[in-house]
DNA sequence: CAGCACATCACCCATGCGGCTCATCGTATG
DNA sequence: CATACGATGAGCCGCATGGGTGATGTGCTG
């Protein structure tokens, strides 16, 4: 099964060399091309990528609006393709918009043409990837966002909870699916379940909803943050 | 100038492999090697290494407590190495942990050989490098921790509910079930799950839950009373 | 009066979720 | 060594939940 490619550059250059660079790899079929964003949302409706390469500055829309419509489609679209960001310059507002809007990867355009390949190889299968430089500061806004641990609410220390099942509650009071918790904690959903299924016994709980009222109430988040 | 390279595992042979890949390049220098964290933080601060492989499973010391070390050395110690953190497949809260240490990336060990050398090129570089499920989950989480700009203040936009919504909205997030808030308003049930239907669409919610979210994050209702 | 927003309710359908039972494994704890 | 607990995960089942479509009545407003 070859990975289907649309590249969205506004400079025709660009496109085709990566074009070409792509379309010699045989896993690999370049089956779009369009020089802004809304032509490259308008071709990947039509064409249905699994990878959609995605200048960040575009004239019409730019690579970030484009990005937001394509992973945030409406109602009736089904199709959402993976999105990797491009751009020349290392700027960081650009990666966190497009982080934020679910890109799966954001590259400079001066890494190797080996890295691009392989980056929409990553991208296809479900993964992601970002350029070195991206990643240091993604991790160093990881490491400064959170580097205090927990704190006990009153309630929840009495309630019993083990620390899986509090933070299984956690995920649960910051709106994840079970599939999603899952994945998150590298589990199965049945073992969500089954943790999620105790914190409510315990907790006295009739469902998810109640239970991020209680965590809530109990401190364990709170509002903003 | 080349690159020097320490070791941390608790296999040997892994370290062999390593070693002679690294080695075998012109720009790379392995100076010492260790079979725990321990170990590794002793021939670390002997022989300043410019990049710390380390295993993060390990006896004696793991991999994320000698990390800590490492990158938060104590008085007289100025030498401060990128640790590059390795597992065999687990993907877990040892990412988190590792990256809340100050770790430069975390690889995978059946990562291609042709990878890590590049990861420790990147990495002695200042830069920082993930493997691509390690990347994934690090955007899907950092995507989740912000989705929006916080259009803070408690003067919310609550977007245009109307308010019988904003009345159903309430009463969900006091942990009413669709059947109790139609009896608490003097409702059918299809009239509540309408006003939730709207309710959910109009905030781009999934599920109530995420709705119990949105009423505490806009303050519609407060912890504690 | 026509138009519109709002509230109300019905029907259908797919499925996420929670209840329940049971099994395995590792680590404390006795 | 036996026991208990925590974490993991499987299978089954029923129902609340959410999506979609459509209809009716009311009150406000241009």
């Amino acid at each position: 099964m070859t990975i289907k490619v649309i590249i969205v550059d506004d400079q025709a250059m660009v496109r085709a060399g990566f074009a070409a660079l792509l379309s010699a790899q045989s896993d690999i079929d370049v089956v779009g091309e369009a020089p802004d964003g809304r032509e490259g949302v308008e071709v990947s409706r039509r064409t249905h990528p699994d990878v959609v390469l995605m200048d960040v500055r575009m004239p019409e829309m730019d690579g970030l609006e484009a990005a937001r419509q394509l992973l945030d489609p409406p109602r009736g679209v089904t199709h959402r393709p993976k999105v990797l960001m491009l751009t020349t310059f290392d700027v960081d507002d650009y990666v966190y918009e497009a982080l934020r809007a679910g890109a799966s990867g954001f590259l400079l355009k001066d890494a190797p043409p080996a890295d691009l390949i392989s980056a929409v190889r990553v991208v296809a299968a479900g993964e992601a990837l970002l350029a070195p430089s991206v990643t240091r500061r993604l991790i160093a806004d990881f490491a400064r966002q959170r580097p205090a641990p927990r704190r006990d609410g009153p309630a929840l220390r009495r309630s019993g909870l083990t620390p899986r099942e509090t933070e299984v509650l956690e995920l649960i009071a910051r709106g994840l699916s079970n599939q999603e918790i899952a994945e998150s904690l590298v589990l199965a959903e049945q073992t969500v379940k089954t943790h999620i299924g105790r914190v409510l016994a315990k907790l006295g709980l009739r469902d998810r909803a109640q239970a991020v009222i209680f965590a809530y109430e109990s401190g364990l988040v709170t509002p903003g943050q």
